[in-house]
RNA sequence: CGGGAGAUGUCAGAGCGGUUGAAUGUGCCGGUCUUGAAAACCGGUGAGGGUAACACCUCCGGGGGUUCGAAUCCCCCUCUCCCGGCCA
């Protein structure tokens, strides 16, 4: 959520910057109005709260005195109503407030470039030289085929489609990788947890998937549970509503989950093989760090995933996204695109972000800096998206017949 | 899933319906003492909102109710622990 004591003091600069994410300046005009009438609601009712109060309390005294209370009762009981509507009157102010707050996005950080959508996006720089092939590269889902790795039909037989069965050799490399991705995020600091999968509602409004995303999610409706669609979810929920000690900052956390995605708005995109499907899996960087601090450990995520990529031999770039392509939650986003020969153009495969304390207010995550209580910054990234890197090291590995080299760096694990 | 017990501040653990936001112990911070440390003693020490700072409001698992007034009484839910069933 946003600061809303910053909307209210620093109103043109908040419309500005939400320009960036298509926030119109009438939205944020009604937050400002909603937050001004639950502040006018609260003043109201806590006043006429505190009268009461006082009065009750000298029941107190003229018991003891043995005074009679009977006129003090007619003097309460006259505004008993009057009380209770104010104190509706304030609830009612909160919930609108929240209503549109919570559905507001992050505001982009002051070196976001403008931009509209991923055409503006900014290429950093490249890494890596994609290599030559003197035969046409193949896309993964013909080297799948091939290699008997992917079964896309018993995938779609088990479940529905956008769901898909590694067989053999593919399912042990993505075995392989997750312990290779786990191992390195370890060696840089990065505690391993193993998490719950399913997530309560508090958890996923603590990192912004809702409520404005629920179509995204799958839901168990009977557990009022929801399937994480990424470990972000429950690696920054983790320190929800507490307060850490500041030595303990910055704290580090990876985690294996696979994610589970509607992809309610993204009919026909990718259909054919493995690049979006409802469950993928994935290895995950979570930081929460001092607001100083997060600047340094974000560049810090964005190397090391950039390094696990360069480890594996696999050429890719790093762009900085626009205003415009930034998700909701995020403040400054640099995206690892990777280079899939058999598709001629590099593709996502690490997103990395820096929400500042945007979650953290949802969240309530805040570390003690000497007396005071202050929210941390939460950042987030994969390190790496398994199955794009499977998919990768196919185009990128393949043979003039169809056979995959296994990287280096994997064999150890294979 | 069935039966019993419970949910209070860092933790432990009190709390007749009214000066209890909460005894006491413990932990932590500061001070006295000490060459230093320990011990002892003194003081401070929950969160959110609000304020220039006070005042003030809210929070004793969550929600609702009774009452002028609820941590204390009633109802519902959730969670934890113990017993039984089932089970990786």
């Amino acid at each position: 959520m946003i600061d809303l004591k910053y909307l209210q003091n620093h109103f043109d600069e908040a419309v500005q910057k939400l320009q960036k994410k298509g926030v119109s300046s009438d939205t944020l005009q009604g937050l400002k109005t909603l937050f001004a009438s639950l502040k006018a609601a609260n003043a109201a009712f806590e006043s006429a709260r505190a009268e009461q109060n006082q009065m009750s309390k000298l029941f107190g005294t003229y018991k003891r005195e043995g005074r009679d209370t009977a006129e003090l009762k007619v003097k309460v009981d006259a505004r008993k109503e009057e009380i209770a509507s104010l104190q509706e009157a304030a609830r009612e102010a909160e919930t609108a407030l929240y209503r549109v707050a919570l559905s507001i996005p992050n505001f982009p950080d002051e070196s976001v470039p403008e931009g509209a959508d991923e055409k503006e996006n900014v290429e950093l720089h490249k890494v890596l030289e994609p290599r030559s092939f003197d035969f046409e590269p193949k896309e993964h889902w013909a080297l799948a085929e091939e290699n008997g790795w992917i079964d896309f039909e018993r995938g779609v037989k088990l479940a529905k489609s956008r769901f898909s069965v590694l067989r053999g050799e593919a399912a042990r490399m993505e075995r392989a990788l997750i312990s290779f991705f786990l191992d390195t995020n370890r060696s840089k600091g990065f505690e391993e947890l193993c998490v719950p999968f399913l997530n309560n509602a508090a958890m996923l409004q603590g990192t912004g998937q809702l409520p404005k995303f629920e179509d995204d999610l799958f839901k168990i409706e009977d557990e009022n549970l929801y399937l994480i669609p990424t470990a972000e979810v429950p690696l920054t929920n983790l320190y929800q509503d507490e307060i850490i000690p500041e030595k303990a900052l910055p704290v580090l956390m990876t985690g294996y989950t696979p994610c589970f995605r509607r992809e309610a708005g993204s009919a026909g995109r990718d259909t054919r093989g493995m690049i979006r499907q409802h469950q993928f899996d994935k290895v995950e960087m979570v930081a929460i760090t001092h607001p100083e601090k997060s600047e340094e450990v974000f560049e810090m995520m964005v190397q090391n995933a950039s390094d696990i990529l360069t480890a594996l031999g696999l050429p890719h770039r790093v762009v900085l996204l626009c205003g415009g392509d930034l998700g909701f939650s995020a403040a400054k986003t640099i995206d690892l695109e990777v280079w899939l020969p058999g598709q001629n153009q590099y593709r996502e495969i690490s997103s990395i972000s820096t929400t500042g304390d945007f979650q953290a207010r949802r969240a309530k995550i805040r570390f003690k800096e000497g007396k005071k209580n202050r929210l941390a910054h939460t950042l987030n990234g994969s390190a790496l998206a398994v199955g794009r890197t499977l998919i990768a090291i196919m185009e990128n590995y393949q043979n003039e017949d169809g056979s995959i080299e296994i990287p280096e760096v994997l064999k150890r694990y294979m």
